[in-house]
DNA sequence: CTGAAAGCGCTTACAG
DNA sequence: CTGAAAGCGCTTACAG
């Protein structure tokens, strides 16, 4: 078996890079003047300011910011915090913010550490705060009492939830699922029909209870008291889903709101093997259309968020409060809902 | 609405953090020996590292590690390189790999940062790496033609691939696929009936190239011919694995081995909605085990890989060949072959 | 065993 | 408008 050896640590100046010091030198001014050309501070004649960018410009030079960044007290990366034992629904959604995050933190000459916590051991954010690495922190989707805030309160690190939390004192940045799930609930309302049963995921996630409260607004809109027998929280296992779907049926609702995707791709098996019709005999729609779903039969009514969008959005709230501009304690981003085959039955028009 | 402004910008002394000078002076000793004390290098007797030690523990010393690399010419940050774009059934694997490399890294005081790569652009792997921010770098499950190791060769930047590659130049370090993909199917053949049809996504994917490879070599090893016509490569949309599952069912096959967990489910439902019962009629299996199947009807027989410790494994490696060690070129790691409902079908036996 | 000094690659009062 | 110098918080030859 061939193995390998790491070179590189011998010919050290094989790569070396070019520093503001050779810069300056080359142009015969002090690295004041260069680092000045750079950064646009201090007065500076455009006629060198535009010398040094061009010899910037054409020897390749970049900045190390490193460096920059222990003269300035900064480090130019933010933390983002994700949970390493999340659930499946979760994960797409990750993702997908992920991307946003780091796209906007890019464009701002700033980049992401990832720090994975796992149950509720902020063990490794500690760390990364201890050792001075980051600016701020995301915090992602939080559970209803997290231990990070707490930490990150303490240290006075400046960070946002990206998600809801009733701690008014804390930035948080979301998609608007309570209008949302607020908006499809009335959808199905349209008719009068209250049989609208609810499954959802564990009530440990802030998200849910959200989601519920919008099915509640829902209710309290169309003035109709919502049936608390046909409401199902905590299912976190498909045999609790299973046996919430089998209720239901038997209560014979018209129609299953999920809660996620993954309750979602659930209940429509179950309803699949019970040979009961989507939506010719109950409806199904989800709050949440994750690529989970993206095979569904049939596809499903679901409320649609940009989660990319969200990502960003958060990292720009983010920085814009490290460099001290002022932002929004909470923002809410919007929704869409997306009507598919799983809610077009007739039989109720 | 309430909005929030960064306050810690005017009293950047309030949350002041102690420096090795601090320690020094208190101890009345010199900075030198203090880091001394701290790193390990260099001659100091015993007493005086422990007094140094302690003091640091009873203050609650951190090491500005930003300050120490740039004296090092290090970083202490690694790059994780993950696709933006990726579909579905790769998202588990990230996750998990994720969580292995930031547990390895925190380990060894090394930070993770993120790099997400769209299209086939390496924009951000670039910027990451002129603005010095890493040691290393980790690419993950790559695409056949890969323009970030061109970059990382051409930039003479250690890095290490999660996943496995032609280039014999790459370290490399990935799940035994083949080997497990060959005894999976052996297990198929036991009975000498070659009807097992193969449904893979793209090939672009160098993952599902070696998948392949397994197959084929399970057949070499039974001395049996496989037939071409069970093939169905490039399946990345439901609707070309539904036609590939038709024509399996026409073709009488008893078996259908699935190359990722996406392709899987949907195979699953369509034979459902054929009624064609698994494993009664046709048994399926499944070359990965994701969360994805967690819920399928009927449990699928799989294979499965820790992807948690090939992460962590991965950054290990990277480590190591960083530091100057001698590394293996490739390492695989093991696989478990896990037989469920799917292929209990007892007709064939 | 210990320390003064130079240096990592930048920024930023301060003085001119 | 420009630069010398000090400083960010460490490390590391070098000398003692």
């Amino acid at each position: 078996m061939e193995t390998f050896r790491n070179d590189r640590l011998k010919d050290r100046f094989g790569n070396k890079k070019i520093t503001i010091s050779d810069v300056a030198e080359a142009l015969s001014v002090s690295k004041t003047t260069v680092s000045r050309a750079i950064s646009g501070k201090g007065r500076i004649s455009e006629d060198t300011r535009q010398k040094v960018l061009a010899y910037i410009e054409e020897n390749d030079y970049k900045p190390n910011v490193i460096a920059k960044g222990l003269a300035q007290k900064k480090t130019y990366n933010i933390a983002l915090v994700i949970p390493g034992d999340c659930n499946l629904v979760d994960i797409p959604f990750f993702q997908n913010s992920m991307q946003g995050i780091c796209e906007e933190a890019s464009a701002h000459d700033y980049d992401v550490m990832l720090v994975t916590t796992t149950g509720n051991s902020s063990a490794n954010l500690e760390r990364m705060i201890a050792n001075n690495k980051v600016d701020g922190v995301i915090l992602s989707r939080s559970m209803i009492k997290d231990r990070n805030v707490d930490l990150l309160k303490a240290q006075n690190i400046p960070f946002v939830l990206m998600g809801t939390s009733r701690d008014q004192n804390i930035l948080q940045v979301d998609n608007d699922h309570r209008t949302g799930c607020s908006e499809m609930v009335s959808f199905l309302l349209r008719n009068k029909d209250a049989g609208i049963g609810l499954i959802g995921g564990s009530k440990n996630y802030v998200v849910n209870r959200t989601r519920k409260q919008g099915y509640e607004d829902a209710f309290k809109i169309a003035a109709i008291e919502p049936n608390q027998s046909l409401i199902f929280e905590n299912c976190d296992r498909s045999d609790k889903i299973e046996s919430a779907v089998i209720k239901l049926i038997q209560g014979k609702v018209s129609s299953i709101v999920c809660m996620d995707d993954v309750v979602c791709s659930v209940v429509l098996q179950v309803l699949a093997e019970k040979n009961i019709l989507v939506p010719g005999q109950i409806q199904v729609v989800s709050f949440y259309d994750s690529a989970l779903l993206k095979n569904s039969r049939p596809p499903v009514t679901s409320l649609v968020f940009d989660d990319r969008a969200l990502g960003a959005r958060t990292c720009r709230i983010l920085l814009q409060y490290i460099q001290g501009e002022e932002v929004e304690g909470r923002t809410l981003l919007g929704y869409k809902l997306v009507i598919r085959e799983s809610t077009e039955g007739g039989w109720y028009v």
